[in-house]
DNA sequence: GGACTGACAGATTTCAATATCTGTCAGCAG
DNA sequence: CTGCTGACAGATATTGAAATCTGTCAGTCC
């Protein structure tokens, strides 16, 4: 025999039969035969096929998280950081629906088959959101009695521009429009934002 | 025979029909069927399947629109009318939605597949919402330089809570929550919204 | 003994034949 | 003459038999 058959070399091969198969078709026959071994022998590292589909996924949601780490060096204040993250967040989606349909519309079934990876995404970059808003809390520019509430809320209202059920809208020419207007409303309400934890408002 | 066949019957039974088998099984044949005519007769008023659908798609539409005709003569500030309107665009969907699954899956069905018919929908909606900001700019109590692009946003900022892509997250407890957060956040920034026509923000 | 194979059962998918539907139109009935 | 019918061609949907896939495990190889 050649080399020990590692994890890593099948998390490799089924990333590679997924793209090029798509995730509809790809199987664990085929990642066996990328791989030149018998396709039991994967079923000696991953229990199931959705648990291997689901270590695919947890390895790519986990570079996206890294790619959208926000930068808190440079001298910006909280609202050009929040609006650059966001504007960022917009920008690799468009582009990675735009440029890999086919590729983005197969890491959205893997994200949507697996109960809890949702979940783990979006608190994931809700947790970054809430840094940014808290930093603009600690210098008065925000107003807020729960960061992370508002971290949800200003997720909730962006919607449109990360969710991707929406993906479609992302082609239309006003879109950035679209998008510097939400956020703008959003930032205005940062700075005079009182919500109000369970109910009555000003 | 017993009575000319009209338009009106044949929209009613299209109706019936859609409620009954849902839009996959819905066919001219049925409609004829219940109508106890032959279907070459349906085709005396409606040229095509798709232009049958989409007219009672648009009655359908025409009767929510209707429902959700703003009341201005209340003595309510104009942040309570949005809000107010808002909870209830909520309300009637997640109602619909919770009630009635597969009628609101049919009518989901039908609005998707006709070009024209969601921008017709979302339009005749933001201008409801237009109505109502414009309302509070003439009381000072909002702000804003553009009102219809700030009922666009105000709309996309509360997509979550109206379109029917989120339609299984609003059955989340925590859903009103989150709904009254963002609402908020709009507000509020409504109260000191200044969006820029173009780019740039203070 | 530990890693891999390959045959197997039950579940799922594919594919082609069969049936149904859409849209048209010549002809019939009042 | 006007409104409806029913047969028809091409397109679409349904079905069930055959093929493939998933997950298991007794056995092979070093």
């Amino acid at each position: 025999m050649a080399e020990a058959l590692t994890s890593e070399a099948i998390l490799a091969a089924t990333e590679e039969v997924l793209r090029r198969y798509g995730p509809a078709k790809a199987t664990v026959v085929d990642v066996a035969k990328a791989l030149g071994v018998s396709h039991g022998s994967v079923y000696r590292h991953f229990p199931t096929k959705a648990a291997l589909r689901e270590a695919v996924t947890r390895r790519w949601l986990d570079a996206q998280h890294l790619a959208m780490e926000p930068a808190f060096d440079q001298g910006l204040t909280a609202a050009e950081m929040l609006r650059a993250w966001l504007q960022k967040l917009f920008d690799r989606k468009k582009l990675s629906h735009v440029d890999e349909p086919e590729l983005f519309a197969t890491y959205l079934v893997l994200v949507r088959e697996s109960r809890g990876i949702p979940e783990y995404h979006v608190e994931h970059l809700v947790g970054q959101l809430a840094r940014i808003i808290s930093a603009g809390v600690e210098t008065q520019e925000f107003v807020t009695d729960d960061v992370d509430r508002t971290a949800q809320a200003v997720w909730d209202a962006t919607d449109r521009f990360h969710h991707p059920a929406h993906a479609q809208e992302w082609g239309d020419p006003h879109i950035q429009d679209a998008f510097d207007a939400v956020v703008s409303l959003v930032i205005a309400g940062l700075r005079y934002n009182r919500i109000p934890s369970a109910a009555g408002d000003a």
